[in-house]
RNA sequence: GGAGAGGUGGCCGAGUGGUUGAAGGCGGCGGCCUCGAAAGCCGUUGUGCGGUUCCCCCGUACCGGGGGUUCGAAUCCCCCCCUCUCCGCCA
């Protein structure tokens, strides 16, 4: 959520930035319910100001055994007034919050500026692309020859975007998520949780799913609980309503958690394999930091993310996304793209932001310092998505037999397996 | 799922219709005392919104959340949520 005193101050510069991620924005209408909001509250605290003076005064006059039956009779119509201004009220914030809540975070100055993807910016290649002597399969294919990972059954199982991995497919899998979470915690500093996997409203709201999104998500019929899309939205509110003490400052988490997403709208899109899937594993980092330290603490979980793929010997680019391309409570974004030899091609498989004090407004999580609470900042990045790691190390150590070779770093999460071969 | 108990300020804990934003204690902060510390003593101690000479003050709201009764509600009524105990069920 943006500063509404912000809106207020410049609108203009406010509606500039919005435009610059290709919708239309109204800043003057949420302005226009400010201000009606403004002056009714005024108007009603006035009148409860006169009824709490008139009240003591009635209570005066009856502990001193006074008649207050005019008094009393005089405040009934105030009564009345508050009343229905309180229902205006109640009205017009409703909407003025919505509105708000509606409003993307504005992109920082540093984007690259464009409508989509195509105008975001490279900033660094890692490894190299390796080259084979022979025609190099996907991971759909090496999967299923391998026997590892069984796309027919999960359809069999579920429905379209699911996969089931068998063997040491699984335990891959598993490996990498180990590997992770121990990267994490062990030399990057962070404290691992493991939160619940589904959410209530409240906490959807706080990191900018709803209202707008609620249709990628999914929802548990007759509660209010939704399947998280992604840790950092459990993680992000666990400070949910909170005076964090400066002390406590930074805070760095990591989890693991599956992730749900229903890919409304994407039908069509990368339809084969599991890099887009109604269900996959992602190691999440989220940071609550100092407003001070967020730009160099993005740096630095990013760092960490790419600390993974390295430890992986996978090659990739860091992307700055464009201000058309930007997620809806981001200021800044860097994708993490690992190349796909199955694809030829670099796909995203982390992607780190920024949130400034747009989340931290919405979730209402502060830290003291000073008389005056401030918002925190907080930071998030995928350290990595597990499933794309998956496709990524298949692929990008398959061998010309077919077999696929371990990474080193994941031997020893592997029972010291060095190989995956046909059986 | 059934029965019961309970949710008050950072924490513990009083308060059951009228200066109660809320006693008391702990903790925190400031001061006195001390060579220093402890103990002791004194003072102070939340958040949102609105106004404003913009953190100084004023107003208003907040005692799990939401409605209601009343001139007036932490206190009475209704609904919901959460925690604890017992039973059932279950991993």
């Amino acid at each position: 959520m943006l500063d509404i005193k912000l809106l207020r101050q410049d609108p203009d510069a406010v509606t500039a930035a919005l435009a610059k991620r290709g919708g239309a924005f109204s800043v003057e209408a949420i302005l226009e319910e400010d201000g009606k909001r403004r002056a009714l509250v005024h108007e009603m605290e006035q009148l409860r100001a006169e009824q709490n003076v008139a009240s003591q005064a009635i209570g005066a006059a009856k502990k001193a055994k006074e008649d207050a039956s005019e008094a009393i009779a005089a405040m009934k119509g105030i009564k009345d007034k508050i009343a229905a201004l309180e229902e205006q009220v109640r009205t017009v914030d409703a909407m003025l919050t919505d509105l708000l809540l509606r409003l993307p975070n504005l992109p920082d100055e540093s984007l690259p500026e464009g409508l989509d993807e195509r105008a975001n910016r490279e900033e660094r290649v890692w490894g190299e692309v390796p080259e084979y002597d022979f025609e190099p399969k996907d991971h759909v294919a090496l999967g299923e020859d391998l026997n590892i990972l069984d796309f027919e059954c999960a359809a069999k199982l579920t429905g379209a975007r699911f996969c089931l991995g068998k063997g040491a497919g699984a335990r891959l899998e598993r490996a990498l998520i180990n590997l992770m979470l121990d990267m994490h915690t062990g030399t990057h500093g962070y404290t691992e949780m493991l939160p619940p996997f589904m959410v209530n409203s409240d906490s959807m709201r706080g990191t900018g799913q709803l209202p707008k999104f609620a249709e990628d998500s999914f929802k548990i019929e007759d509660t209010d609980y939704w399947l998280i899309p992604t840790a950092e939205v459990p993680v992000t509110n666990i400070h949910r309503d909170e005076i964090l003490k400066d002390a406590d400052l930074p805070l760095y988490y990591t989890a693991y958690t599956p992730c749900f997403r229903s890919e409304a709208g994407s039908h069509g899109k990368d339809t084969r394999g599991m890099i887009r899937q109604h269900q996959f594993n992602k190691v999440e980092m989220v940071k609550f930091v100092r407003p001070e330290d967020s730009w160099h603490e993005l740096e630095k979980l990013t760092q960490n993310a790419e600390a993974i793929l390295q430890a992986l010997k996978l090659p990739y680019r860091v992307m700055t996304l464009c201000t058309g391309d930007l997620g809806f409570s981001a200021a800044k974004t860097y994708d993490l793209e690992v190349w796909l030899p199955g694809q030829n091609a670099f796909r995203e498989i982390s992607s780190c932001s920024n949130f400034l004090d747009y989340q931290a407004r919405r979730a209402n999580i502060r830290f003291k310092r000073d008389k005056k609470p401030e918002f925190v900042h907080t930071i998030n990045g995928s350290g990595l998505a597990v499933g794309r790691t998956l496709v990524a190390v298949l692929e990008n150590y398959q061998q010309a037999g077919g077999s696929v070779k371990i990474p080193d770093v994941l031997r020893p999460y592997m029972g010291g397996l060095d190989a995956i071969t046909p059986s």
